[in-house]
DNA sequence: ATTTGCAACTAAATCGGTTTAGTTATTAAT
DNA sequence: ATTAATAACTAAACCGATTTAGTTGCAAAT
């Protein structure tokens, strides 16, 4: 440290505090710390600091999948506004697992986090309940327990497929298939009411055949199968909706590669979008959600709670629809 | 802490880091401190116990875009391999900004992080220079500095372009335009490289007029002129390569928005490789990167620093084509 | 000539662990 | 009956900061 060079470790951290003048350290000796502290490009030792304040300026971010896309760019958003506070950010992808999420929580907990950001694999509720319960700061995004005064951030998830799938129907299709996800999800079976909805508020009669819940843990054979019975065996369905992004790419390659010569026939949407839509084909018309604007609210509604303002604690964002 | 039920913190910390037998503590006293701290789900404070042992288990991780897939799928793996050695990672997006880079660099620092793999933004030498004469511990990917005694992981970047380039001579292609960066960065020069070579080898004219460097803060209207020129104006063009994934993304975009008659005609390829090739249109022939290979090396690479094994310091791992 | 007040600093406790150098009680050796 | 050895534990220093409660020296007030 650099009171080596005149004065007590307590100055320094006065003057290096910014509260030199509150504790009436002389314009002199502050000069002096700040010029040796930037020549020595001196940076106090954050663990240290952190255990003596009890805070670690860290904020863990909990995803499925940094190298999915959606979750990457929240990723990315949620890192910069994060920066922006003078916070850092610790990061870990549960790939579903309870037991890695569990230990994330577990480490980001001894290491004093200050707050927690997650999109859950929705399988450590009673783990969750406590942090909450603890009024430990987390806010939850994308994935949103049933948990009573936690703090979301989400989106519209069945008016936007409500919507997505009046489209179709506008344009004409009746036998509108469903590729979903045989998940325990609250989002996707919003996805599901949207589509359902829609049907019926257009008078149409609502197919259980049309539905596909796919094993994400065997996408790829999946959706093979559903597309494959949808379009081969029966027939009869003409436009098709994935309930995500994943389920759409893999959707697509096996149109591509497998059902060439059905896809001119077929109208596809999307929840969730992909860069390669701009590109793929078939075209897809999908929903886009506001991914920057969920970074900055989950951000947002993290530091209240840090800071303890007292604000709203479920947002709700709109997305948009591009029509391909 | 959990010694106020019978013993000493000395203890209580001998038996749960496993010095217990070492330090004589006696089997049922070791049971008792094990079973509390199962009870109290205790886990000591990892801050004081990286201030008190000088070393955080956790790893810094700094690239230039998580959102950017090739990061992302590589920040995947990392992270994977890091959490099985026992650590943490901390993380970083630079968007290729020296200033927040030597900010990340500073504040890990600061956080006393056992390491960091890195793919740098190539503007901050010196600093670099620094860490590595001090023997700190750190990784290059993806961009390498030309720093001596540095560890690196890295890909065959010439010879992939020079085989990539090879197969559309073999296809018949003489005028191969070369959609480039206009960049410091060596691995694009070893592509370029590459490109050359193959040419030269293959005994054809090397047309400096066939190159196009863009300026990424301008991709998409240098690309978008590139395009125009090679195949509107000069019209002699056959197939193009496009130096990176995101020149790729937005040429195919571009191709398919404003050049939808001259698809037909072009043979594409790229240097990296995205999901979307899979299923875009024109297809494109790719150089897969071995991501996760890359990722086990960095990792490797650093553990090897961190304990002090004296292997191998230069890791050049070899990539795939994929025909399209 | 004391006392008071204030400017300018610092000693020492604290955060929650790790680790070194002991201490104490008991058993074995002389 | 001492002494030496050992088993089983712990006091206290330390990591590098923050923060509380002082201390010191000097000028002004009584």
């Amino acid at each position: 440290m650099a009171e080596e060079l005149g004065v007590s470790k307590t100055t320094v951290s006065f003057v290096l505090n910014g509260k030199g003048d509150v504790n009436k350290i002389s314009e002199t000796t502050q000069k002096k710390i700040v010029n040796i502290a930037k020549k020595r490009n001196y940076k106090p030792n954050q663990l240290a600091r952190s255990l003596a304040i009890g805070k670690s300026h860290t904020i863990g971010l909990i995803i499925p999948d940094i190298s999915n896309p959606f979750f990457g760019k929240i990723g990315k958003f949620i890192e910069h506004y994060i920066h922006k506070k003078g916070f850092n950010v610790m990061f870990g992808s549960t790939m579903e697992s309870a037991e890695i999420e569990k230990n994330l929580l577990d480490v980001f907990f001894s290491r004093q986090i200050d707050g927690v950001i997650i999109a859950t694999t929705m399988k450590n509720k009673t783990l969750l309940e406590l942090f909450i319960n603890n009024n430990y700061p987390i806010v939850f995004f994308d994935r949103i327990p049933d948990i009573s005064n936690l703090f979301s951030v989400n989106i519209d998830n069945e008016s936007a497929t409500n919507k997505l799938t009046k489209r179709l129907i506008l344009k004409g299709h009746k036998n509108i298939g469903l590729i979903s996800l045989l998940s325990h999800l609250p989002n996707i079976s919003s996805r599901i009411n949207g589509y359902k909805k829609a049907l019926i508020e257009e008078g149409i009669k609502f197919n259980d055949n049309f539905i596909y819940d796919i094993d994400p843990n065997y996408k790829k054979e999946g959706v093979k199968e559903a597309l494959f019975e949808m379009i081969e065996t029966k027939n009869s369905v003409t436009a098709i909706i994935f309930l995500n992004n994943m389920l759409a790419a893999e959707g697509i390659w096996c149109l591509n590669v497998h059902l060439k010569d059905r896809i001119g026939k077929l109208d596809l949407a999307c929840f969730d979008n992909l860069d390669l839509f701009d590109y793929s084909y078939p075209p897809v018309t999908s929903v886009l959600q506001p991914v920057k604007e969920i970074a900055k609210q989950c951000v947002d509604l993290l530091f209240n709670q840090i800071d303890g303002n007292d604000v709203e604690n479920g947002v709700l964002l709109k997305t948009k629809i591009i029509d391909r």
